[in-house]
RNA sequence: GCCCCAGUGGCGGAAUUGGUAGACGCGGCAGACUCAAAAUCUGUUGCCCGCAAGGGCGUGCUGGUUCGAGUCCGGCCUGGGGCACCA
């Protein structure tokens, strides 16, 4: 035969202009059987398709292709996540409207994604900055405010002095703003927050319903939402506080540790703490330092732990008689529990560094167990563990969870200014959330301040609030709060001049309900309440791990807001949560220590040296792809080269899905070369193998009876792979069925008989269909290669013959004291006492034993033989 | 700093979830075909000892549970992700 090669190119166009014809991807909602909806994580606009896209909407399409094959009626739609900063930054720095490089990077890329031959249903896309997606967004917001889901807050934000503007944390480089250059310094400023701490309860406990979730993304939510119970303590503050200070409530999780406080310790920008620079100008300079850096929390952590001694002292609730001192301390945040704490050094390891830095003392109340209560000390260390309590008065003798009940009981009894001295309290970590953005790219948000009605919503009627296209970026700052005319407008109560809101919203909201707009996506309203019913939840979502946080928990909010103001009829948005892992590539620096690009690089006598130049190149750690550090390899190199069957079946391969993948030229080149291999032999197995209506022979020898069973075998566990998403797994079994098709070519020599043309082609015809959700368009060449006239897209899933997936006989391992001697080849049914006594024969077995008395044997039946001597 | 995850041959990884560690692929080695190369095909390939039969070692390190541990538990080490205005 002709060494022909299959052009994928050319192929694969045909291919995606057939299935487009048909309109074979388009989700309906009058459809009888089952849906079945499929979501990738929306793209944002960067300007091309990276890897990382390539790989999530590959393994997107598997899951939809599969599902569809299964008989579902699939949704798998696709969108932009338009609005950002990115977009706005290029205005900044190259003059280039957001909408239009936005729109110019929609376009580009849509090409991009519709040349690797997704099954989308292309006639649902929209874009989050398109007018219509914003306007539905405004009136959702106005239902969550009537709905009392809204709040105004003090939030803290990066401050840059010299730009006077707000910049993002990613602004931020190493505490200086990106352009000016200027230390950052934290501003309160009042902002828009959607009140998802009402949800906190449900948030958390929900999480126990999501069963295909990854375990690790449900417990990093509960940890982020960190539900704590303890006890609100009210302390009595000593001697001439400032007015209204006269108690200064702390909440701890740990009131057992009372005893051994030394200090208290308040966030600086806690109530007391501002009515005290107020007259104190050492204060005052003690918590602008504070300020002095941007509001990260990895930057606030990783402080020197400073504070400041207010001189003030609070009377100790347990201890007649005893005070401890009051300190504005740098790693306090006013954003939990109450802003302040007791500091227990002993027994708290920030409180300890604490301690040791201002000279406090340092009593251990908690024994660990083992430990001599007259000996035990701290040094370096706080003992966090649990233990007998000592030096604790009436709360000696009792471990931890004894002690803090007994604190608690007695505190709630006890009263301080009318009010019980402790309180039992649940706190969480999780803060409402901030929706307010300085920014232009975004979608704004329809409120308006009045003078004399104060802030008032936007009046429907009036909706959309237009993104102004005539903007500027020629200054930094918030080009709609310089914008000439656009806020200024007449107020919708009283008709007097009034402002308009110039924040936008975060686009976290944008990204919080996008998979339901995809519902219905050219409704008039923002969803259309059967067409959610009929589609939502979504039953498998797919990204990046990076999400797991911030995205999924804004989006599980949304849903739940969305369903109380009646947009949708469920509070879960997504039944399956798959995280996959990240694209990475070596990274490459010159001489002078610039990065280079992976095809500025090439070897020379295994060394890297510079492409063009011939200078040294220095290869260092490999790491996700990112622009900055230029180890990107653009997706459509590749597809143009090699096609997109090759690009999907390289993401597929090897890597487990939800683990990291080190891109790799000879990893593309031998996802290719399987690929027109296998293209050779189904073009051999058409030829040789009987034709598609030829009837099944009633007897097959030995080698085709074999083929069959590695064919079904194949079928099986891909089937099983796909279904658990494990591609690579499913990849493996594929070459599994492709090496046994291609010895079962062999042994059928050039005219095979009929039960083995039958079997050849079985088996061709196997693999084209096992293969086709993962390498559509050759697969649906194969199909046609094989004398199909039907499109293998619309053929259904098929079912392994079972009577081929079980063996008669099994071969299991026989161990002497747990080492393995040799092997046992019996019947699959063969009962314990016959397996024991043939393992018992073996000749190694018997050795291995060596005349020793055998004290037990375990027989695991179709597993393995343990002889205990 | 806090939270989460990962670690298995030269490399990517597999292992029905406590039961034959290394499936499948990449790479290497040997061979076939070829004037030659490419492409393709066949065999081989964890490490050590041994002609072989066979034996020893082996899943980041370390201790434990078990007839049996890559898998479960304790303590470390290394790498990665997130930390609320990047998406």
């Amino acid at each position: 035969m002709a060494a022909e090669r299959y052009d994928a190119l050319r192929r694969e166009r045909h291919w995606q202009a057939v299935w487009d014809e048909r309109g074979l991807f388009r989700g309906s909602e009058d459809d009888r059987r089952p849906k079945y909806y499929v979501l990738e994580m929306f793209p944002y606009p960067s300007g091309r398709i990276h890897m990382g896209h390539v790989r999530n909407y590959t393994m997107g399409d598997v899951v939809a292709r599969y599902m569809h094959a299964k008989g579902h009626n699939v949704l798998h739609p696709m969108g932009w996540d338009a609005f950002g900063l990115p977009a706005e930054n290029a205005a900044f720095e190259r003059g280039i409207h957001p909408a239009k490089s936005t729109y110019d990077n929609i376009a580009v890329m849509r090409g991009q994604l519709k040349r690797l031959g997704l099954s989308i249903d292309w006639t649902r896309e929209f874009a989050t900055c398109d007018l219509d997606y914003y306007h539905q967004q405004q009136r959702l917001f106005l239902d969550l405010l009537k709905a009392g889901l809204v709040d105004r807050k003090t939030r803290k934000v990066n401050w840059d002095p010299i730009d006077q503007t707000v910049l993002a944390n990613e602004q931020v480089i190493d505490g200086r703003g990106w352009r000016s250059g200027a230390l950052v310094e934290q501003r309160e400023q009042p902002e828009w927050v959607f009140k998802i701490t009402r949800y906190a309860e449900d948030l958390l406990r929900a999480l126990d319903r999501l069963e295909r979730w990854p375990d690790k993304v449900r417990l990093m939510q509960a940890n982020w939402i960190g539900r704590s119970e303890g006890l609100l303590v009210r302390f009595a503050v000593e001697g001439a506080p400032p007015e209204g200070h006269d108690v200064l409530e702390v909440f701890t999780t740990r009131p057992d540790t009372l005893f051994g406080a030394s200090f208290l310790a308040i966030a600086p920008d806690h109530p007391l703490a501002k009515a005290i620079a107020e007259t104190n100008a050492e204060a005052g300079a003690f918590i602008d330092e504070c300020h002095r850096h941007g509001t990260s929390a990895a930057e606030i952590e990783t402080q020197e732990k400073k504070g400041f001694d207010t001189g003030l002292r609070v009377r100790h609730p347990l201890i007649e008689g005893a005070t401890l001192p009051v300190f504005i301390a740098n790693f306090i945040v006013m954003e939990y529990g109450t802003g302040a704490i007791f500091g227990c050094p002993a027994h708290d390891q920030r409180d300890l560094e604490f301690a040791r830095a201002e000279g406090l003392p340092v009593l251990p109340v908690v024994l660990p167990p083992g430990e001599n209560p007259k000996r035990f000390a701290i040094c370096e260390e706080a003992y966090t563990g649990d233990g007998l309590l000592i030096n604790s008065s009436f709360l000696d003798g009792l471990d931890v969870a004894a002690a803090k009940d007994a604190v608690a009981e007695r505190l709630t009894k006890k009263k301080l200014k009318g009010k019980p001295v402790g309180d039992r309290q649940v706190q969480y970590r999780l803060r409402d959330w901030g929706i307010s953005r300085q920014r232009y790219w975004g979608c704004p948000i329809p409120m308006i301040h009045c003078p004399s009605c104060g802030i008032v919503p936007v009046p429907e009627s009036d909706l959309p609030v237009k993104l102004p296209e005539d903007v500027s970026f020629d200054r930094p700052g918030n080009p709609l709060d310089h914008h000439p005319k656009w806020k200024h407008v007449s107020c919708p109560q009283c008709g007097g001049k009034a402002m308009r809101e110039t924040d936008t919203m975060d686009t976290f909201v944008d990204s919080s309900w996008y998979f339901v707009r995809f519902c219905a996506p050219k409704s008039h309203e923002p969803t259309d309440l059967a067409a959610t019913r009929h589609w939502l939840p979504v039953d498998q979502y797919i990204g990046g791990v990076e999400h797991a946080i911030l995205h999924l928990l804004y989006a599980r909010f949304f849903t739940r807001a969305m369903h109380k103001t009646g947009h949708v009829a469920m509070d879960e948005p997504f039944r399956g949560l798959f995280t996959q892992g990240m694209v990475t590539h070596e990274t490459y620096k010159d001489v002078h220590g610039k990065w280079l690009l992976p095809e500025e690089v090439s070897r020379k006598d295994g060394e890297a040296v510079h492409a063009k130049t011939g200078e040294p190149v220095t290869v260092g750690a490999i790491e996700s792809m990112s622009k900055s550090k230029k180890n990107v390899v653009d997706p459509e190199t590749i597809i143009s080269a090699y096609g997109a069957d090759t690009a999907r079946w390289f993401m597929l391969s090897d890597t487990p899905p939800e683990r990291d993948i080190e891109w790799s030229e000879a990893g593309v080149e031998g996802a290719h070369r399987f690929l027109q291999r296998m293209w050779r032999l189904v073009r051999e197995a058409a030829a040789k193998g009987a034709p598609p209506s030829g009837a099944k022979p009633a007897k097959f020898g030995p080698g085709a009876e074999a083929l069959r069973r590695a064919a079904h075998r194949s079928l099986a566990a891909v089937t099983a792979a796909i279904e658990k998403l494990r591609f690579n797994t499913a990849v493996a079994q594929i070459h599994e069925l492709a090496n046994a098709l291609s010895s079962g070519l062999q042994s059928a020599g050039p005219h095979p008989a009929p039960d083995q043309a039958y079997a050849l082609r079985e088996a061709a015809e196997l693999l084209a269909r096992i293969a086709s959700p993962m390498i559509p368009h050759l697969a649906e060449e194969c199909w046609a290669e094989l004398g199909h006239e039907t499109l293998l897209a619309e053929e259904p899933w098929p079912a392994p013959e079972k009577a081929l997936l079980l063996e008669e006989t099994v071969t299991i391992a026989v161990q002497v004291n747990g080492k393995r001697r040799d092997e046992l080849t019996i019947a699959r049914d063969a009962a314990k006492e016959d397996i024991e006594a043939a393992a018992l024969k073996l000749e190694n077995v018997v050795r291995a034993v060596g005349g020793r008395k055998i004290k037990k044997v375990v027989v695991v039946p179709q597993r393995i033989v343990n002889v205990v001597a």
